[in-house]
DNA sequence: ATGAAAGCGCTAACAT
DNA sequence: ATGTTAGCGCTTTCAT
C-alpha cells in the first residue's frame, strides 16, 4: 500500500500539496492537482485512516453497544442511529457486548484511544461506574435503558407509565388476576414495569400476588415458555399476563399450546417493544410500541452534538399500546 | 487523557522504558517496572490504540459484515466468529451494510487503511470486484453466501443438496404440487436452492410450473406472507410450500392464516435456516438447520490464519434437515 | 537495564 | 501556489 510520500514523489511534489488535494484544499493549481491525481490512481493509493486520525483526533466512527444482536428490539434503534450517523458523514460500529463488562472495556478503551469519537450505550447491564468516569472526559449517550440520577445523557421512554397503561387496558377488558412476566429487576425498566404493574392493580384494588409475579433470567423466547407453564401450573390461574418483552411475550404464547387454554378468550397476553415478530404470532400481540427508529435518530443527534461539544438534554419519547389479536376476547 | 510522555516524566525515566513496562518486555528491573506501573496509576494512563496501530501495523480488530442485522440467520454465526476471535485475543466490529456498495466501501477502505486486520463477509450483494480486489492484499473471508469460482477462501453449506433433501421430505409425504418461494436469484444460494427443487421435482417426474416459483425482494416476515398470499390465489393451490428461509416461511405461515387452510394437514412448510422463531411458531416450522455457530468459528478460524499468512483452503459444511409440525400431517 | 532517536502516515503552521 | 517541518503516541534499534 503506497503512502503519501511516494504519491507526492512520483508526482513530483511535496507530500503537503498531495495532502492538500486529498483535503480539497483550494489552493492548488489544477495542474499540480492533475498530477497528484494520476499518481494517486497509478499507485492505487489510498490515504491511512491511521495517520489522519492520529493528527486529528478524530475518528467519524461512533460506537454503538448492545447487549446482544438476538433481540429484535434493538433492530429499529440501530437503523435510526446509523442513518443519523451516515447523514453527518459519522459510520457506526456495532459491538455485542454480551453484558460482559470485559467485553464492554475493550470498547470503552477504543473510545479513550481515539479509535472512535463517541459511543450510545444501549447495554442494561453496562458497568455504571466506568461509564460514567467514561463519560466525564468523552461523548457518551445512553438509550433505552439509563441510569437514574445518573448525570450521563440518556432517551427513552417513560415505562412505569407504559407498564402502568398497558395493565390497566387488561383490567378494563375485565380481568382481575393479572400475571407479569419480568425480567431482572436488577434492570431499571424491569423495576419501573413492575411499578406501573403495580399502580394498576392498586387503582382497581386488586391483589398484588407474588406468585404471579415471575422473574426469567434472560428475554429469550424460551424464558417466556418456561414463565407461562410455571403460571399454568397454579392453583388459582391468572386470566392475563403482562410480559416486559415481546420475546417473553410471544415465548409464553408458545407455553400455552397443548394446555387446552385459548388466546384470548381465555388469557390475555400483552407484551412490550412491538418487534415485526409480534404481528407474526398467531394471535398477534397486543404490545407497548416503543418508537424505536425515532429513539436512535435522537441518540445519534444527541451523541454528535455532544461530540460537537455542546450541552445535551436528556429525552423521553412517547410510547403508544398496540391492541391485536392476544387481548381482543 | 495521559500519554506516554507524561508517564515517563512522572516516573523519571525514559518513554522506551514505559514502552518495554507496557509491552511486558523482560528487561526491566523490578524496581524500574514499579516506579511506572505507579505513575500509570496516578496519572489514569491507557496506550493510545492509534499511535500503538501506526507503529505496528496492526489493530488485532476483525470487521464482519452483514446486509442486516434484522435477519436472526447471523445471531449464532456472530456468537461462533466473536468467540473464536476473542480466544485469539482479537475483537470484532459489526458492520451494517444494508447490502449498500457505498457503505460496503467505507468498511473495506477501514482494512485497507489497517484499521482492522481481516474482514469477514456475509453479504451476499457484495460488490465482487471490489472484494476480490482487496483480498489480493488483505486478509478477506466469505461466510454464507460466496463467489463461485472465486479465489476468495469461503465457509458456506451445500444448498443445492439440501434444498433437494428438503423437496424430497415433502414428496415422500405424498406432496405432488410443490411451491418454492425463493428470494431474489441474484444471489447464488436463491439460485442454488432451486436448483436443488428442480432436481427433486424431476427425480420424481413432477411438473415445474413458473407460477409455484415465487420471487421476494427481500426476506422480512412481511415478504413471506405477501408470497403465501398469492400462491393461495392460484387456481390450482400448491399442498407443499419450501420457503428459502425461515422468515419467508414464518410469514407464509402467517399468510395462511384466515385462509381456512390447515397446517400441515392443507398445506405443508418447510423453512431453511432453522432460526430461533422457527420453534415458536404455531405450528412449529420444519427447516433445514445450517451449522450456524460452527460456521462462524470456521470463518473466524480461517481469518485468522490468514491473518498470519498461512493459506487457507475453502470448506464446506453439513446441514441437517429438522422435521417439526409444520410437515407432520 | 536504560536512554536517545528514528519513523509509522498524515496535517497544518509557517515560510517562500 | 507550493515546500519545509514539527509533531500526533507509540515501538524498536542502537548505544551506553
Amino acid at each position: 500500500m503506497a503512502n503519501i510520500q511516494q504519491v507526492a514523489e512520483k508526482a513530483g511534489v511535496s507530500v503537503a500539496t498531495v495532502s492538500r488535494v486529498l483535503n480539497h484544499a483550494a489552493s492548488v493549481s489544477t495542474k499540480t492537482r492533475l498530477k497528484v491525481e494520476n499518481a494517486i490512481k497509478e499507485l492505487n493509493y489510498e490515504p491511512s485512516m491511521l495517520g489522519r486520525n492520529l493528527r486529528n483526533s478524530e475518528s467519524r466512527l461512533l460506537l454503538v453497544l448492545l447487549p446482544s444482536i438476538s433481540n429484535p428490539f434493538y433492530t429499529e434503534i440501530i437503523n435510526g442511529i446509523q442513518n443519523t450517523a451516515i447523514a453527518n458523514s459519522y459510520n457506526i460500529l456495532l459491538c455485542e457486548t454480551d453484558s460482559n463488562p470485559q467485553r464492554e472495556n475493550i470498547y470503552f478503551n477504543m473510545i479513550k484511544n481515539k479509535l472512535a469519537d463517541g459511543v450510545i450505550s444501549m447495554d442494561p447491564t453496562v458497568n455504571r461506574q466506568k461509564l460514567t468516569e467514561l463519560a466525564e472526559s468523552h461523548p457518551v449517550i445512553l438509550c433505552s435503558e439509563y441510569d437514574e440520577g445518573g448525570s450521563v445523557p440518556f432517551v427513552t421512554i417513560d415505562s412505569e407509565l407504559a407498564a402502568y397503561q398497558a395493565v390497566k387496558h387488561l383490567i378494563r377488558l375485565g380481568n382481575k388476576k393479572i400475571a407479569l412476566i419480568n425480567s431482572d429487576e436488577k434492570f431499571l425498566y424491569a423495576r419501573q414495569r413492575r411499578s406501573g404493574y403495580e399502580r394498576a392493580l392498586k387503582e382497581f384494588d386488586l391483589p398484588i400476588r407474588e406468585e404471579w409475579i415471575y422473574h426469567t433470567r434472560d428475554l429469550e423466547f424460551q424464558n417466556g415458555v418456561q414463565a407461562m407453564r410455571m403460571l399454568l401450573e397454579l392453583e388459582e390461574k391468572p386470566t392475563a399476563v403482562f410480559a416486559v418483552s415481546d420475546t417473553l411475550a410471544i415465548g409464553a404464547l408458545k407455553g400455552i399450546n397443548g394446555s387446552g387454554l385459548h388466546v384470548p378468550n381465555d388469557l390475555a397476553i400483552i407484551g412490550f417493544d412491538n418487534i415485526s415478530f409480534s404481528n407474526m404470532t398467531n394471535p398477534t400481540l397486543t404490545t407497548v410500541s416503543q418508537p424505536m427508529y425515532k429513539m436512535g435518530v435522537t441518540a445519534a443527534n444527541m451523541l454528535i452534538m455532544s461530540i460537537k461539544g455542546e450541552q445535551v438534554e436528556s429525552v423521553v419519547l412517547d410510547h403508544d399500546l398496540i391492541i391485536r389479536e392476544s387481548t381482543m376476547g
